[in-house]
DNA sequence: TAATCAATTCGATAGTTATCGAAATATCGA
DNA sequence: TCGATATTTCGATAACTATCGAATTGATTA
């Protein structure tokens, strides 16, 4: 089945996105800078599409950093950009968490008995 | 609660371990690099104690590249080592990788109506 | 003890990246 | 069009790290 843009569910519903190998990497990393994650974090407890400045106002950072931080954020698929004008408005990308959780939830299934 | 899995799956229940903020950054860096995830893979997929042989066979690195990535999984807690002698055995810490995504599934729980 | 094998440490190198200020681009309001 | 504001790009720097060969430590065996 491939993904039909029909399916628009709402809220929690959405199921894990497969990822490559070189995806899973590329998120990882994006997830591994402190201040990304916390970026990040910013984007997911905001619910609705967050404006640059209220993250800048969040992140003791310059404006050609939070530059930066988006773009990888964005490159990875993690968030989604939504540009209007003059400002730019960042929200979660649904299903690549989920995604990469599948991923990582994998690797701990099964365990030799001797521990 | 989605413990669906846990009932055919007997060694895997562990409960997730709280991370901290810098422990989180320790073992997402930790995963970020491919090589290192592969070998965890590895590790994961054994189940029972892995050699580092057997590890080194299925990675084409040094063993001076593998020692230090043995460390930093080890490090940043994702996995206990055996030292038994001459050898040394690798296995997943339990509860670790539930850990984190405990903390990356909380980042997309609520989500704007308007999308 | 000497030889051997496993793993670590050392020293060096190459590639990556987080960070900033300054300059550039883009949009909006007057 | 002009000026103000938002974001990006550029150029540079500092810090980090993956990688290796060589030397070293540590354990086993002859």
């Amino acid at each position: 089945m491939r993904a039909t843009v029909a399916e628009k569910l709402p809220a929690a519903a959405d199921r894990p996105i497969h990822l490559t190998s070189a995806r899973r990497t590329a998120i990882l990393k994006a997830l591994a800078d402190p201040r990304r994650f916390e970026l990040l974090e910013r984007i997911a407890k905001a619910g609705c599409p967050l404006g640059c400045a209220e993250a800048r106002a969040a992140l003791p950072i310059s404006a050609a950093t939070l530059s930066h931080h988006i773009k990888e954020l964005e490159t990875a698929g993690l968030i989604d950009v939504r540009r209007e004008g003059k400002f730019h408005f960042l929200t979660l990308r649904p299903g690549v968490m989920q995604g990469l959780i599948a991923i990582l939830g994998a690797l701990d299934t099964d365990r030799c008995p001797e521990s």
